[in-house]
DNA sequence: CCGTATCCACACCGATACTG
DNA sequence: CAGTATCGGTGTGGATACGG
């Protein structure tokens, strides 16, 4: 997913139209691996870049640290560096604020868990329905 | 917004990787207009082509059009053809599936509408600070 | 009234490489 | 170890037009 949304709703702000207040929460973790790096941080803690890497091996080094840099912007995730070595870590936590959004994430791990398995019990091709043309 | 996280997800489940409960749910109202399109049916009934047009006058016919096949392509909205007259009129409206979304997009409401107050409240530039260079 | 095709601009994201 | 720049493929969405 794109940053469109995000980008889309801070114009919007900037232009005083505060009339996207669900536009505004989707572009929260709206973008690729936001809402996982957001779960990860919610149900287990802190992460360095590296173990961040080692849970979304999908996930480019550059889209990584593109993406914690926007969570970082939108006050969701704090980053401490650790500057004792020769080489620099840099921890990433959750803020208040981030923590904020974990009900949402986990409705909608629940709602996508619990969609899946209907899907599978009834066997409809995974649901992924198609309209007839 | 994209789809591609949609997309992504469908094939993941081709694939038989259903470890993205939370994308799935995710890709069904992400992309441009789905969260209105749901809030707007889900709240006040059920809507033909043209007034959903009108709610949203800045989504493109075509947009509009696509997005709503998606939508039923998932399951979450019905589309019923009213062919009496000289005019056919399609009458679009939320599945009970599309309904049980409805916690959750009003959640992200609530979320949306209490971090802009804050915002709003401290005067931060509306929140959207820029990391520092 | 509603759906879809075409063309086009632009944003995203991956691969890669360079910096500190 | 972590962040950023560049290049290029691809998907998304707007304008427009045509078909049912």
């Amino acid at each position: 997913m794109t940053d469109s949304v995000r980008k889309l709703v801070q114009q919007r702000l900037r232009d005083g139209d505060y009339t996207c207040r669900k536009e505004f929460t989707l572009a929260m973790f709206n973008g690729k691996w936001k809402v996982n790096i957001i779960y990860h941080l919610g149900h287990e803690g802190s992460y360095y870049f590296h173990e961040l890497q080692a849970l979304l091996p999908h996930a480019s080094h550059k889209e990584l640290a593109k993406k914690l840099k926007e969570l970082q912007e939108d006050s969701l995730i704090d980053r401490e560096i650790e500057d004792n070595g020769p080489r620099v870590k840099v921890a990433y936590s959750l803020t208040p604020l981030g923590r904020s959004l974990l009900p949402i994430i986990d409705a909608m791990y629940d709602w996508g868990d619990q969609r899946l398995r209907e899907l599978n019990v009834h066997d409809v091709q995974f649901g992924l329905g198609q309209v007839k043309q």
